[in-house]
DNA sequence: ACCTGAACACCGTTCAAGT
DNA sequence: ACCTGAACACCGTTCAAGT
């Protein structure tokens, strides 16, 4: 909400009589409903409270949208509309550039952890999605990588930074999760997980930027070196750096 | 259900009088509630339902269980006791340990979708999930791969089999998404979305396992590549065949 | 201590009735 | 066509009252 509007929720008022509300559309629900699950969480956007701040009925809503699954799908593509497939990113090379995109995508749904809870349970299909996947399909051809693993390693990367974010948004609500794998593993015997024992330290050090960057080369390294088709070859890498 | 029960529901009747009521216990409610969770999926496991095929109300759970939340960590934990770390694997090296058991962990997910879902959503840190992580830990340390990246790494592995279970279980309920990606990938303009187009193919290509196993041996070939620290090196294999 | 009926504050979705 | 009040069939959780 910018500060210089005065009022909680954006009621257009007119000079002459009362609040005028503004006609319903798909685009006002989609827009009202990302602003609830952006402020309150996943559980936060339900119909009936998207429909109480567009100051309507639940059963007025499905005039524009069918159920309460393709409203969360509109809403993650609305979204993904924040992610940056084409930001200025000079003298970056094509790895250097799937890892600013993917850091935009993550940067979008970390900020909302309710939309990466979604995003775990909804086929992503909408426009923003696609441009996604297409720019990064153009950047594992730049970096050589076959088109046949190039489509399921698209998959991959993007599932992977899903999963990060809505593990990092669980952070938020409730008891700190990490404090409570902390002390779950604080509680085993050494005898019993001699391994676990030994990596206590590790397996809870790292913020989840540093974890995240990690998982990405993993991901680039492992991608290509694991060709989908046995003597798949890896082209010559063109257009490396400017 | 076994065939010889005659019973539709496992009530204990007494030759003397009529039913006998198990008493409620922590471990009969989640025998019930992981039941349910296989039956009727995610959101056929509900505190009421529960309760009611236990033939009490949902307010008597609260005796034996804090909330939904713990009871579905309990539920969890409780499947993953059919996951197996220590099956006879003769003669398989390390890497093919860690497939045999990220497969027998993707069955298990992979046969109750329910549970797939619940897992992206929970934070594993009850006994069988303890065993998984130090089994794997073992492996990763065999192979010569440093106890700081094998931390992460384990994380990384057990993520993405889970949400690749998830993502199978979604195919079950609902239209075939798979389809839907098809549909929308379909109606794409070749000049907008060129590699989108070109790669369309081998964007559906591929059943569930095979996209697994592969995507196994990506982040096996990445996590061995790719040392946490820099300069870390991997240590000398040992032990990769008997 | 364990169990329970009833209530509370919610859900998504449908449908007949309005305009 | 768009909108709506009311209802339907559900939720998780609490609490006073029972034994």
């Amino acid at each position: 909400v910018a500060q210089r509007d005065p009022f909680e929720t954006r009621v257009v008022t007119s000079r002459r009589g009362g609040p005028v509300k503004q006609p319903l559309s798909r685009d006002a629900i989609v827009t009202a409903a990302l602003g609830l699950i952006t402020s309150a969480g996943l559980e936060g956007m339900s119909l009936r409270k998207v429909a109480s701040a567009l100051d309507t009925g639940p059963a007025s809503l499905y005039a524009y949208v069918d159920n309460l699954q393709e409203l969360q799908a509109l809403v993650l593509d609305r979204a993904l509309l924040g992610v940056k497939t084409k930001g200025p990113w000079p003298g970056r090379d094509w790895r250097g550039r799937v890892g600013a995109l993917l850091g935009s995508y993550l940067k979008v749904l970390s900020a909302r952890p309710g939309l990466a809870q979604l995003a775990l349970s909804t086929i992503a299909v909408g426009p923003n999605a696609m441009r996604i996947s297409e720019t990064l399909l153009g950047l594992l051809a730049e970096g050589g990588v076959a088109r046949a693993t190039a489509a399921w390693a698209v998959d991959l990367l993007l599932l992977y930074c899903t999963a990060i974010a809505a593990e990092k948004g669980q952070l938020h609500d409730g008891p700190d999760p990490l404090e409570r794998v902390g002390r779950a593993v604080a509680t085993l015997s050494p005898e019993e997980y001699p391994h676990i024992f030994a990596a206590r330290q590790e397996l809870l050090s790292g913020t989840g930027n540093e974890r995240g960057a990690w998982a990405v080369a993993v991901l680039l390294n492992g991608i290509l070196r694991t060709p989908r088709r046995r003597g798949e070859k890896r082209s010559r890498t063109r257009g490396t750096s400017k």
